[in-house]
DNA sequence: CAGTTCACGATATAGCGTATCGTTCATGGC
DNA sequence: GCCATGAACGATACGCTATATCGTGAACTG
C-alpha cells in the first residue's frame, strides 16, 4: 500500500472510531499501520516484533491481542481463524457498505484477499443450511486457495 | 451413537485401512472411537485425558497428533481449523463416496454436523473465486452457526 | 479537580503443535 | 524360524497462540 492511501485509510479509521465514540490511539494505529503495509497477514507475536522495528518501541503481546480485539471490534481488522493470523480490512477506506467478509487464502504465499461473493450465493448456502436444522451466525468464509502467481509457477 | 452402530463403524474403518495397505492398530481404533462417541469436536489433548478415563492408560500428546494425522490420511477424521479440534468423518459406514466435507459449527453447544453442500453452489463460488484470480484447493469450509436447540433456546 | 472509566503494562499460566531422538513392534524375504 | 527393514510409538524439549489477573496511569466527565 502506497503512503497516500495508508494515510488516507489511517484518517479514514480514525473517523470512524470518532463517529464510534472510541478512541483511536496512536498504539492502536500503529498495529492497524503495520497490517496494511503487510502483504500477508500478520499474528500478535509477529505484530510485537514489527511494531518494534518500525517504531523503535516495544509493546507487550497482551497489549497486541487487547488492540487486535478492538480493531476488529470496529471491524478494521479481521481475524483469518484457520491461519491464527490478522489482517486489515480491504474495505476501510472505500464508501460502499462493509459487506460480510470472505477470504481467499494463498496457501504458497499466504497473500490474502478479501472478496465480497455474490449475495445470492450467501443466500443459497444460508438455504442449505436452514434445511439442515441451523442457522448461520456469522457467515464468514475462508477458502485455502492459490494466488495467480503462484497457481502459474507450479 | 449406539453400540451396533459404533462397532460397524469401526468395522468399516478397520476395512479401509486393509484396502490402502495401512494399519489400523488398537491405539488408532481407540483415538477414532472416542471421536465417533464424542457429540462435540475434541482437541488432541482432550482426546489424551479422554483415552485415559475411557481406556485406563496414558497416552502421550505426541501419539495423539500422530494418530490424528493418520486417520485425517484416511478421511477418517477431519479437523476444524478454526477451533483446532477434530471430528469424527460422518460418512465412514455410508456407501456414497466421501465428498468435499462442510461443517456446520455450532456456536453455543458445538456440536457439529457434516454436510455435503449442493454441489452447484460450491461449482458457483469456485466460479467466483476464479474471476478474483484465484484457484481453489481445498474447499472446506466450516461455518458457525447456531443448532437447531440452541436456536429455539434464544 | 475529583471521580470514573478506559488504555496499557507486567506477570503468570493454559492450550495447541512441532522437532528430535530413541525404542518397540509388526511384517516380509530368506 | 530368523533377521533386516520400516512403521508405530514413547519421551523430552521447545515454540507459538491466547487468556487471566492485577496494577498503574492517562483521559474524559461532571
Amino acid at each position: 500500500m502506497n503512503k497516500a492511501k495508508l494515510k488516507k485509510t489511517l484518517n479514514r479509521a480514525e473517523e470512524h472510531c470518532r463517529e464510534h465514540g472510541t478512541r483511536f490511539t496512536e498504539k492502536r494505529k500503529h498495529i492497524l499501520q503495520l497490517l496494511l503495509q503487510s502483504e500477508v497477514p500478520l499474528s500478535a507475536y509477529e505484530l510485537a516484533t514489527h511494531y518494534q522495528s518500525a517504531f523503535g518501541e516495544t509493546i507487550p503481546a497482551m497489549s497486541v491481542y487487547r488492540i487486535l480485539d478492538f480493531l476488529m471490534a470496529e471491524t478494521l481488522v479481521h481475524k483469518l481463524n484457520s491461519a491464527n493470523k490478522y489482517t486489515a480490512c480491504e474495505h476501510i477506506a472505500c464508501d460502499h457498505q462493509h459487506e460480510v467478509p470472505q477470504f481467499l487464502i494463498c496457501e504458497r504465499c499466504q497473500n490474502v484477499k478479501e472478496v465480497g461473493i455474490e449475495p445470492s450465493i450467501i443466500a443459497a448456502l444460508a438455504d442449505e443450511i436452514e434445511r439442515a436444522g441451523y442457522h448461520l451466525t456469522q457467515p464468514q468464509i475462508e477458502l485455502h486457495c492459490l494466488c495467480e502467481r503462484c497457481f502459474s509457477a507450479s
